[in-house]
DNA sequence: ATTGACAGAGCGAACGTTCATTCTCATATG
DNA sequence: CATATGAGAATGAACGTTCGCTCTGTCAAT
């Protein structure tokens, strides 16, 4: 995933036989490589901490030509967020293919999980997080992601209430906001880097959940 | 709890019948308005946002002034994210005195989410999370807040086990962890701001928290 | 095929601003 | 009088951004 190119990305990729690269490739594979350097800044240093100069020397680029890519700062804070924050809507609205409700839901949450912890973009997330407190625009796409997050969960849960496969302790609108704080923490926390085994949070979290959505009659409630 | 007051803070009370106020009893005062003033600015732009000015001219104080009470900004964004943390972890360390082992263990969460929300202070909390991921003293104090809340409830739920009043789903070290990452979601969260009311969120995490605890014999699994 | 003009990409010095911090001096208190 | 406290201008560094320039690959006209 990491590139040790000089600023020529993949010109010699020509001479090996690769695709021979269009201005449109290049261009594109040039803005990725400055999302993924920026990236690395912001986790290091923070959305304010992290200097256009410090972005620069991580995607091995000088200013001039990196301001070809974005027009500002704020414009890359507002482009990593986004990508970052659709990146977990499509993760989570995956599970919408589980015929097992409980299941489905636990499992999302741990594949989120797992993924940020993988990736290592929790500090990433919770830069967002507090990001969106102040700024505007950061606000408006993680609202954005939650809210089509929280409608796919909300359509599963609902298809699963009229099945009458469960019968959940409050209404889903409620419901959901609560759960979706629940994971978030979950995330957040980053309990497998401290130690803590998936199973172990899959087992507690499955029985959390199964109290609140209340499967009506197979097994699941110990 | 704001003050109006120009740079001389109570000088004129002595005029009143207060207490004289010492050299040291001022100095206090101003220390705590120079926090109060800076936790209003780390709120609204971010520790590495709001820049030194700002904070002086909400404390309406002159930098030279300012700088007699904190040697540097990053001395007094220590000094916000300890306060803070220790403010928490003692409402969170207050539930001990509850009998009822389930219902300490949520009404604590409960009143540290109230508490959070009611002081406006949800942003200055995100802020503070993720400055301890890069920031090395910010992160020790929050540590150190977490495992001094952790060790107590750890206690206080091994002797209901002790008791034999629960018996929870997986070993205390594992448990708690994912219990309080938990909790902090829903902390992180502000849900009563989003208009979900306690009453609610109360009733969820009750459930979540007797499925993982699994009291023996009196009521409470519904 | 060769040429020549052009647009995209990149560089790095330089810009004006803002930053955290310090300095100097004045005032007020014990 | 000695000292603590405050004001506010000054300081140099660092910031985000822009500028003028070069280089290079593309492509139409020849």
């Amino acid at each position: 995933m990491e590139q040790t190119a000089t600023q020529t990305v993949d010109t010699d990729n020509a001479k090996h036989g690769s695709q021979p690269v269009s201005r449109a490739d290049r261009r594109e594979a040039q803005t990725i490589r400055i999302m993924e350097a920026a990236k690395r800044c912001f986790v290091r240093s923070g959305f304010q901490g992290a200097s256009m100069n410090e972005i620069c020397r991580e995607a091995e680029m000088s200013p001039g030509a990196l301001y070809r890519y974005f027009p500002s700062k704020e414009s890359m804070i507002e482009a990593i967020a986004e990508a970052d924050m659709a990146e977990d809507a499509k993760i989570l609205a995956e599970m919408v293919d589980n015929p097992d409700v409980i299941d489905g839901f636990v499992s999302a949450a741990i594949g989120h999980l797992m993924h940020v912890h993988e990736s290592g973009n929790a500090p990433l997330f919770t830069e967002i997080r507090a990001e969106g407190m102040r700024n505007e625009a950061v606000c408006q796409c993680c609202e954005a992601s939650m809210r089509q997050t929280s409608e796919a969960i909300f359509n599963y849960l609902q298809a699963a209430v009229d099945r009458g496969e469960i019968k959940p302790r409050a209404p889903l609108d409620i419901l959901l906001p609560v759960m979706m704080a629940l994971g978030e923490g979950l995330v957040l926390a980053d309990l497998p880097s401290k130690g803590i085994a998936i199973s172990e949070i899959d087992k507690l979290m499955r029985a959390a959940v199964a109290a609140n959505l209340r499967p009506v009659n197979r097994a699941g409630q110990v």
